[in-house]
DNA sequence: TTGTATGCGTTATCAT
DNA sequence: ATGATAACGCATACAA
């Protein structure tokens, strides 16, 4: 049917083997046969098959994708096409392809990562979301097959190909400025604490509250889904407190958008009644009234270095883990503002 | 190494075409040996290898996603990560795959496909663009390959499976909205003109005029890339005209997020200098200042319609190509408004 | 430098 | 109801 080797071989006037050699252009092979072979090629318009190349070589020149959850519901947040921009750059120049998991649950995600990898439909894999105590990273590990991780792992941190920002030290910085600003009731609007980036941010957001010996309120941070309705609901709770916040750190734009929204709806402008900072720096940031000031996580790096180390991976066999640190900043724009002085003023700075 | 069918046959003491059988779920293996082979499965962790069945079977339960450009390229614009959504909730229902083409080219995507296709990656492909004298469809159609486009052929529309909007008419509705508005000079902001969906709404604005006895100025017309910056040149030729344009017919949302960025930067105002509708009606559009109107060409929808008729296309050896026409509508919010009436005045309406 | 034979892990066609 | 065997298309160790 489809035209094999066999089919050029016998053009061409020779085994087999040659035709195979010839496309793996061994070295071997005088260059008048790589010719006529290459002819009957281009004549028999043959495309070697992937399957059989794959099985005999136990390589598939693939690799798979994992987002949380499948894509009809991660590609809602811009943030997964951005990353896999980057990845698809370096892929592309590797001549890889790229391959995509669909599955609403974790089980059903699980189960599409395990008959990727089982079933040799991949080379390696990059996780693009890291949560605490992940099945699929797990059986990674114990696999021992060759992942990359866009975020950091909660342990193993030594063991674990990963590449992310400085969380801890992004949020820390955030929550500093806003304190330069004169806040001292600033609100967490993060993702779900089972997130390790919601982890360390949170732990950043702390560290900078007890170094201006101010109180860390649990009221104030709140855990909803990276998406405007997450944004929503949570500002909303925090609305409701006795004492809301002055500003707010808010995880990802999608959610700034959506507490945004929420504050225009309730009559209260941004930045007069309360400053915004957000994360990832999404092209809405800038669009968005007033402007979004949010720190830029550069996300196609993030995809792009992953992809990076994960290449390395899979063609050097003993290639230790490796750790890349993406650098972000601040890029300021209308959501903030300083406070006026507090009457019950600790004077801080 | 990894397990494969014959160590299940040998731990349920079965052969492995009995093996086999059983992960087909043939109903002529008893349901006693089904459950010593499963346990025996259960118990190694055994998984199918994808490449060896897709091999025997020529079948790979994978799609190929194809768009204009690499990923890195076309995601960009959040118009293909909302597709893919739409496509990728029916792929996972099938329990397919979805493989990425990266190349930046053409010649590279041309590739790409030539080598997903022969190369028995893929069961059926996804054409995400239409553009004139496309060499991929043409590859495609003469090889008889299983293949969805979204978007409308030039030609041989009656043979190729394909889902749309309708265009023109689209075109038309919103070109006929501005002019009940009384506007008369009225700007057509398109993307390539190799591109149908480019054609087809430059007719439907065009029949739009003429049917109103306005006159169709080439100078109007203008063709960019389907990205800000594309907007940002637009607007930037369209003033420099002698008599620019008092309302705009941009066709996507991004361009619209330029010219609106330009127009600010020009101190000139939208609406009240420059009404401006566009399509998509991607998120952004709401989030915009002035709120953008935009035709929700119901994006999500076009994917998933894709999807199924692709599946019916690869499932059914001798389904006939189908048409689908996604409905769309225009979604008002501020960027239009009412032109005072002209002087010269022709009246109309 | 090139050909021969074998294996990669499944499925499908015969048998029994 | 199950087993033996031959493809599927390619790569590679071993010969020549």
């Amino acid at each position: 049917m489809t035209t094999t080797i066999k089919d050029v071989a016998k053009m061409a006037n020779v085994a087999p083997s040659t035709v195979s050699r010839v496309i793996a252009n061994n070295p071997r092979i005088s260059e008048q046969t790589k010719r006529r072979v290459r002819e009957a090629m281009d004549y028999l318009g043959y495309h070697p098959n992937f399957n059989a190349r794959s099985l005999a070589n136990r390589s598939a020149q693939a690799i798979g994708l994992v987002m949380p959850g499948s894509a009809d519901k991660a590609f809602q947040n811009p943030f997964f096409p951005e990353v896999i921009r980057g990845i698809s750059t370096i892929v592309h120049e590797k001549e890889y392809a790229l391959y995509m998991s669909t599955g609403q649950t974790e089980e059903e995600i699980y189960e599409g990562v395990m008959r990727m990898v089982q079933g040799g439909r991949v080379d390696g894999i990059l996780l693009l979301y890291s949560s605490v105590d992940d099945r699929i990273m797990n059986y990674l590990v114990e696999k021992k097959f060759p992942f990359a991780l866009v975020g950091k792992p909660l342990k193993d941190e030594q063991s674990i190909t990963h590449i992310d920002n400085d969380n801890f030290q992004a949020a820390r910085d955030v929550a500093d400025y806003l304190i330069s600003l004169g806040h001292e009731k600033i609100g967490f609007v993060g993702g779900s604490s089972r997130l390790v980036v919601t982890i360390d941010r949170l732990l950043g957001y702390e560290k900078s509250l007890r170094s201006h010996q101010l109180p860390y309120r649990e009221d104030y941070i709140i855990h909803e889904e990276f998406l405007e309705k997450g944004g929503q609901e949570a500002i909303r709770k925090l609305m409701a407190l006795d004492k809301p916040p002055t500003a707010l750190l808010v995880m990802d734009d999608l959610m700034a958008f959506g507490v945004l929204r929420t504050l225009s709806e309730m009559q209260l402008s941004v930045p007069n009644d309360i400053s915004v900072v957000s994360f990832n720096n999404l092209m809405l940031a800038a669009f968005s009234t007033p402007g979004l000031t949010s720190v830029d996580i550069n996300i196609f790096q993030l995809g792009y270095e992953a992809a990076v180390c994960l290449m390395d991976l899979i063609s050097k066999p003993d290639q230790k883990p490796m750790r890349v640190a993406v650098p972000y900043h601040l890029i300021e724009r209308q959501s903030c503002k300083a406070r006026t002085v507090q009457k019950e003023g600790s004077g801080s700075m």
